[in-house]
RNA sequence: CGGGAAGUAGCGCAGGCCGGUAGCGCACCUGGUUUGGGACCAGGGGGUCGCAGGUUCGAAUCCUGUCUUCCCGACCA
């Protein structure tokens, strides 16, 4: 195992892969922009994944699949939709290969198995949904509909990044239908609410609610809700979007009910997703240049145990302890694992598990037994304290509930320390280029405004966030004015 | 997709200009001593040098193509 991890400060690209690669999150593949998600990266997502699909549940939802490839001719339906996504797409266009005549051991496209029609791999599923709605509604009765998909989904971006951008993505994608616009426009905010929830109580990640501008809007959403969270140097990332789609795919599709006054209108729509995006957003937002700070909630493993021993004997008499605590912390429903192995010492493994993100380490040797105690090592702030062993697990649980906020909190204050308000040009430039981080200004509303400031800093319009305040002023770039602070950023 | 760098054992690298039996450190295996912050000694195993062509008696090394990765840009979740 590789030793260290590059620091943040020395080059914080290389840290953020060194802590993907190394912390045993994700490997590269054979496949351009595509990587393999290692067992403890997928553990993690999993863990995700399950606290998702339940808070879905928890409001409605059910879950269905559809498929994979979308026929050109409906993919093209929505007109902004398939604009946005068109530059992007992975197209399959045969299906069979056949052996090369002039080298048997190869293989070439048989030209002879063309297809009449070409078929995309989606980007995202509204197309191939909302053909499949439009044979399921017919009356208000039949809505709304519901359903989210766990799936995969391909954009083909010009340059990736582990989680951050990678050609082949997982995530869910929720479709929802609804009689009216009111009722769609409160799924909108309810779901955006529910990955708000989950970034903050689950990721520890504190978001920013809020909503896109128009530049940033989703291909074919009226509006674009999004959470935004900030990142350690100093860049936002979009954690998750819910887009009210209005009645764009319905008519696209043709998708009509007849309502109790047996009148025809289109159906109204929302779509919401986040993705394995999201690890990316963990892995940047709370580690350190020690490796990966995992929050408990969802960490893989939440508790490592290390015995520290001098022969077999020595361990023998660890194990049996250990094994009453193994019991009394999963008695707690805490994911506990005991790493007896002997081909590592003690310091390699605080290392390694250090570089993994383990929120709690305990460490126990025969002098801890003599003693009734056991070491108790907090990854995040990298505190140790000797522990009794009597009701070590209830003080573990409150301990994981203490480190939960405590990683909560530390990216709060940071948030808190990085969101400025500029009131001038110069101010703005001048903080974008020196803190980073999100930058409170006045803005005059418009898309060439947007573009101007975009292309002179790279700084774009994260959100319009809901709780922003009615205050007067005038626009950072044009002095136009303006009745709203809207949050910059430089972004992934 | 443009500019830069790189691909040699699981990992990190040397060798390459000047073609001639592929090396080092870590990891791994065996034995022993060890174990409270990345142990030590001895012995051992492992590589079609990213892939495909070409030049040559002979290619990791020279030439051409191609794939992948990283960094910077444009694009994007």
């Amino acid at each position: 195992m590789a030793k260290g991890i590059t620091s943040r400060e020395q080059d914080f690209s290389q840290w953020y892969n060194d802590l993907i690669i190394k912390g045993g999150l994700a490997d590269y593949s054979a496949v351009r922009g595509c990587m393999v998600i290692k067992p403890y990266g997928y553990a993690l997502w999993e863990n995700m994944r399950d606290v998702l699909d339940k808070m879905f549940k928890d409001t409605g939802h059910v879950n269905a699949y559809f498929p994979l490839f979308v026929p050109k001719s409906l993919f093209e339906a929505e007109e902004k939709n398939a604009e946005g996504f068109a530059k992007e797409c992975a197209v399959v266009t045969h299906y069979r290969l056949k052996t090369d005549p002039n080298n048997k051991s190869k293989l070439i496209v048989d030209p002879e198995a063309k297809l009449e029609e070409e078929l995309v791999v989606r980007p995202t599923s509204e197309a191939i949904i909302w053909n499949t709605y439009k044979g399921w509604i017919q009356s208000y009765r039949d809505l709304p509909i519901l359903i989210n998909q766990w799936a995969n989904v391909v954009r083909w971006e010009m340059r990736t990044r582990l989680f951050l951008r990678t050609a082949e993505f997982l995530w869910q994608e929720g479709h929802t239908a609804h009689a009216t616009k009111q009722e769609a426009l409160e799924e909108t905010t309810k779901m955006l609410n529910v990955y708000a929830e989950f970034a903050e109580k689950y990721m520890a990640l504190p978001v920013v609610k809020g909503v896109k501008s128009e530049n940033e809007r989703f291909a074919g959403a009226e509006d674009t809700y999004c959470i935004e969270a900030l990142m350690q140097d100093g860049k936002a990332l979009q954690a998750g979007t819910s887009h009210f789609l209005g009645q764009n795919f319905a008519k696209a599709f043709d998708v009509k009910f007849s309502d109790k006054n047996n009148q025809l209108d289109y159906v109204w729509a929302t779509s919401w997703g986040v993705s394995t995006r999201l690890i990316g957003a963990l892995a940047m937002a709370h580690s350190d240049d020690e490796g990966l700070v995992l929050p408990p909630a969802i960490a893989p493993i939440q508790v490592v145990i290390v015995p520290i021993f001098k022969g077999e004997e020595q361990l023998t008499a660890i194990s049996a302890k250990v094994s009453e605590i193994v019991l009394q912390l999963k008695a707690y429903g805490i994911k506990v694992k005991y790493d007896d192995t002997d081909n590592a010492r003690p310091g390699w493994k605080f290392a390694e598990y250090e570089l993994k993100g383990v929120p709690v380490r305990l460490a126990i040797g025969a002098r801890d037994l003599e003693n009734n105690v056991v070491e108790v090592a907090r990854r995040d702030t990298k505190t140790k304290e000797s522990v009794s062993l009597d009701g070590i697990a209830e003080y573990i649980q409150n301990l994981l509930v203490v480190i939960q906020e405590s990683i909560f909190n530390k990216a709060a204050l940071y948030r808190a320390d990085h969101t400025t308000e500029a009131n001038t040009w110069e101010e703005f430039k001048t903080i974008l280029d020196t803190k980073g981080g999100f930058v409170s200004a006045h803005w005059d509303g418009t898309s060439e405004t947007e573009e101007s400031i975009k292309t002179e800093t790279k700084a774009t319009i994260r959100c319009i966030p809901f709780d922003a305040k009615e205050e007067s002023g005038t626009c950072i770039f044009s002095g136009k004015p303006s009745n709203k602070r809207v949050l910059f950023a430089r972004a992934y």
